[in-house]
DNA sequence: CCGTAGGTTGGACTTCAGTCCGACATTGCC
DNA sequence: GGCAATGTCGGACTGAAGTCCAACCTACGG
């Protein structure tokens, strides 16, 4: 029975994950996650007691996979850079989501730091897994002492690109963008440091 | 009476206002614009027929405090580099509120573009009001072919310094980020063209 | 083959949201 | 000074939100 059980946990936090990206979590009914979990009111009960309880696993879910596919670049991809330059194909790979939902993580936290803030620090944990993982790109690369200042730094850039194309919902700027900061990270690896 | 009506309209529209930028629209309760604005829920309805319609009027209010602020710099400054520099400044002036609240304009636009379509574009309206004024500064510059990509790009950097400054809470990151983006700026107005 | 633990079910409950309304006050005009 | 028009007020209404619960399955160990 252990096995079905987790599946149904399982479906819930999918199905809960899906709608708080789409629909931003205040906005999301529990009736909305009963209907998309096909999971009914009172088997939910059992498993999370709150609405909230489900976003705090929703978020340790999400986390979860942002860590398997950060460990999964490092093992496939042997170079800073090559990583460097699989971490901006995100942005592109999510087009068109982007385009209608905002990144992920970043409406996410903006949604949880206004009212939030104990869900907003797990939410912060998703950006700082990426920091962490782009920090040991750029400490590889030889820029050791700046390294975590270029990990934010992309981040941010990448938030803001996230956020133009969204309210834009402007595919091309998207794409111009992606490529500029792409040039800088791999100017960077060139050792043609820049600090623009 | 007009000019009395004329007020408590006002009052109602700024309360909701920083309501809807310290809260969010959806976790701003009509009766949270109540207790903030100290006019009474009949009277409320007087004016505006529906919560939406509020956000409505705030929208129109910020919109119109933002063309009268750009229209003030054009006249208050002479050259675009200054007129730029200025408009980099808002970053460091509203430092506390980025980090407790994030981007008014950033925030607001992320959660009526998950479900509210209508209202997103007006809250567009906002970003699109900046950058048409800063499109003109980097065409003063000189850029006039690439103004509007110049404009876009700087609006974005703020964006995503707003975002990372508002889930870190680092006053830092925003004042270091800022300066570059200065820098970048003002290379640019000294003809030192960069893509990155 | 029955008892118990684990899991499932949908309706009932409470609370609060947004909305509406009817009564009342105030103002400006004849 | 009276009568519209304009503005003020708070309670009542309706529906939906999140939550809880008591009854009900299902599987397995004794």
């Amino acid at each position: 029975m252990s096995k079905k059980s987790e599946r149904t946990r399982q479906k819930i936090i999918e199905a809960a994950n899906r709608l708080f990206y789409h629909q931003g979590y205040h906005s999301t009914s529990f009736t909305d996650v009963v209907d998309a979990s096909g999971v009914p009111r009172g088997n939910i009960y059992y498993y999370f007691k709150s609405k909230e309880e489900i976003l705090t696993a929703a978020l340790s879910y999400r986390i979860s996979r942002i860590d398997h596919m950060l460990r999964a670049w490092s093992g496939q991809y042997r170079t800073p850079i090559e990583r460097l330059n699989r971490f901006l194909e995100i942005l592109p790979d999510s087009l068109d989501s982007l385009v209608r939902y905002g990144c992920p993580m970043g409406t996410l936290n903006a949604e949880l730091g206004k009212n939030e803030p104990e869900l907003q620090i797990k939410a912060r944990a998703m950006f700082l897994l990426f920091e962490d993982w782009l920090t040991d790109q750029f400490a590889e690369l030889g820029y050791a002492g700046r390294a975590r200042e270029f990990a934010r730094r992309l981040l941010a850039r990448g938030q803001g690109i996230s956020m133009i194309t969204h309210v834009y919902q402007d595919r091309r700027f998207l794409m111009q963008e992606t490529d500029l900061l792409a040039r800088w990270v791999n100017k960077l690896a060139r050792g043609e440091e820049q600090d623009i």
